[in-house]
DNA sequence: CGCGATGTAGATGTGCACAACATGGAATCG
DNA sequence: CGATTCCATGTTGTGCACATCTACATCGCG
C-alpha cells in the first residue's frame, strides 16, 4: 500500500501542513485573518490536538500567531523586515550558485520545461492564484540547484515567510499582473538559457537581479 | 507584577523551549539520548500537552526528533550536512558584517567586556561546561552587531544546530581544551579591538575566519 | 535447536472535557 | 448621561484517559 489510504501520524501531520501552509502563501487567508481551530480540523476529519500540533509548527516558521482566549491569526510582515529579509535573499540567492552547485538532473529538466511552458501559457488576463503557484513552483524548483541543504532550507523558510507580501501588492493591484507576468517569463527563460550554457553562477546571479528588480517595483507601488 | 510569579502560557512555554534548547546545545543530553515526555513533564509541574508542544518546537528546529511508539531523541548531525552548515556559516558571519551592521551600544560594551573577562578567567583546567556556556553568550552578544532581523534569526538557528557537534568533538578530547579557550579567548580579544576602533567589517571577518579555523581543527581531529 | 508467531510493556499520538483568558455588551451606580 | 462593573460568549491552553504503534521477550511449532 503506497497509495493514499496509509494514513500514518507523520502523513497526515505533512498533508495538512503543506495544505495550510499553501493556503497562507497563496494569500487564500489573507494576513490577519483567524483561522478556526475547530473547523479545521472538522475539515481534516481529526481534533483539535493534531491539528493544534500543524497550527505550533506554522507559528514557529512565522507564518501564524497564537493569542490566547483571542485566535489564531495570520502573521503580517512589517515593511522593514521585509526590506531586510530581501536584501538577505539577494545575498542567499548568490549563495545558492556558488555553494555546493550541482547541474540540473533529467528531472530536473523536465520540471523546467513544464514550467516554462506554463510561463507562457499565460494570456492578457492571467489567474492571479495559478501566476502565485507558477512563481512557488519555480522557486523550489531552483533550489534544486544547490545541494546545500541548510541553505536550501533557510531559503525556503525566508521565501514562504515573506512571498505573499509580495503577491499582496500584485493581486491588489497596485502592479499590473500581466507585465508581472512577461518579466517573470523572462527570467524564467534567461534562467534556462545560462543553465543550458552550464554556467549555474550566473543562472543564480540572474535569479539575484530579478529579486532585487521585483521588490524594487514591490517598493515604488506601495510609495506610490 | 513582573517577577517570576506571573506564568503566562506564553512564558511558561519560552522558559521550557530555553532550559531544554540550552541542555541539548550544552550536551547536558547528548546526541542520540532519548527524552521522557513523562518524566519532563513532572520535572516542569505541567502535563504532557503543553510539555509535547515544546518537544515540537524543538523538532522544527532540528533539534529533536518524534518516532510513535519509540520515543523522542535528540538528533545528530551527519558530517556532511556538518560540512555543508559550516560553510554556509562562514558566509553569513561576514553578511552580519555587511548587511545592516550597527555599532555596539553602551550595554553591548559592558556584555563584552564581562564576557572578556569570563574568558580570561580560565585557568590550565577548564570546566567545559562554562566554556560552552561562554561560546554561546559570545556568539549572542556579537550577532547584535547586525540589526538585520531574520539574518539573526538564521545564525542563531544554525547555531544551535550545529554547535553541541563541535562541542562534542572538544569533551571527547580530540580536541585540546585548554588550547581552544586559549585560542578563543584570543579570538575575543582581537574581535573587541576591531570594535573598538570600530570597523564592524573586520571583527565579522575575524569572527569569520575562527569560525572556518575552529572547523578545520575539529576536522582534522575527527579524521586523527 | 532454529525460527516465526504472538503477547506484552512502554512510548508517542489522539480525542474530549474543562480551565484560563480576552472581548464586547448589558446592567448598574454615581 | 457617562463611567464602571459584571457577565455571557467564544477562543486558546491544559489535563487525562485511551488508541496506536514499536521493540523485545516469550512461547510454540517444525
Amino acid at each position: 500500500m503506497t497509495d493514499a489510504a496509509t494514513a500514518s501520524a507523520r502523513d497526515r501531520f505533512d498533508r495538512m501542513h503543506a495544505i495550510l501552509r499553501n493556503r497562507i502563501c497563496l494569500l487564500d487567508y489573507a494576513p490577519g485573518t483567524r483561522l478556526s481551530e475547530e473547523a479545521l480540523a472538522a475539515e481534516f476529519g481529526v481534533s483539535r490536538t493534531p491539528l493544534r500540533r500543524v497550527l505550533s509548527r506554522l507559528e514557529g516558521e512565522g507564518l501564524l500567531q497564537s493569542v490566547h482566549g483571542v485566535g489564531t491569526f495570520v502573521t503580517d510582515v512589517e515593511v522593514e523586515e521585509l526590506a531586510q529579509t530581501y536584501r538577505l535573499r539577494l545575498e542567499l540567492a548568490e549563495l545558492t550558485g556558488r555553494l555546493d552547485p550541482v547541474a540540473p538532473d533529467a528531472a530536473l529538466w523536465a520540471d523546467l520545461r513544464a514550467l516554462l511552458d506554463r510561463a507562457r501559457g499565460f494570456g492578457a488576463d492571467p489567474d492571479p492564484r495559478a501566476y502565485a503557484e507558477l512563481i512557488m513552483d519555480v522557486f523550489l524548483a531552483l533550489l534544486r540547484l544547490t545541494a546545500n541543504e541548510p541553505l536550501r532550507e533557510i531559503c525556503e523558510r525566508l521565501y514562504f515567510r515573506t512571498t505573499r507580501i509580495w503577491l499582496k501588492s500584485v493581486f491588489a493591484g497596485r502592479l499590473d499582473l500581466a507585465s508581472e507576468v512577461d518579466v517573470f517569463r523572462r527570467e524564467v527563460e534567461d534562467i534556462v538559457m545560462a543553465l543550458q550554457v552550464g554556467d549555474l553562477h550566473s543562472a543564480a546571479l540572474i535569479q539575484r537581479a530579478h529579486i532585487s528588480m521585483s521588490f524594487e517595483r514591490m517598493r515604488r507601488g506601495l510609495s506610490g
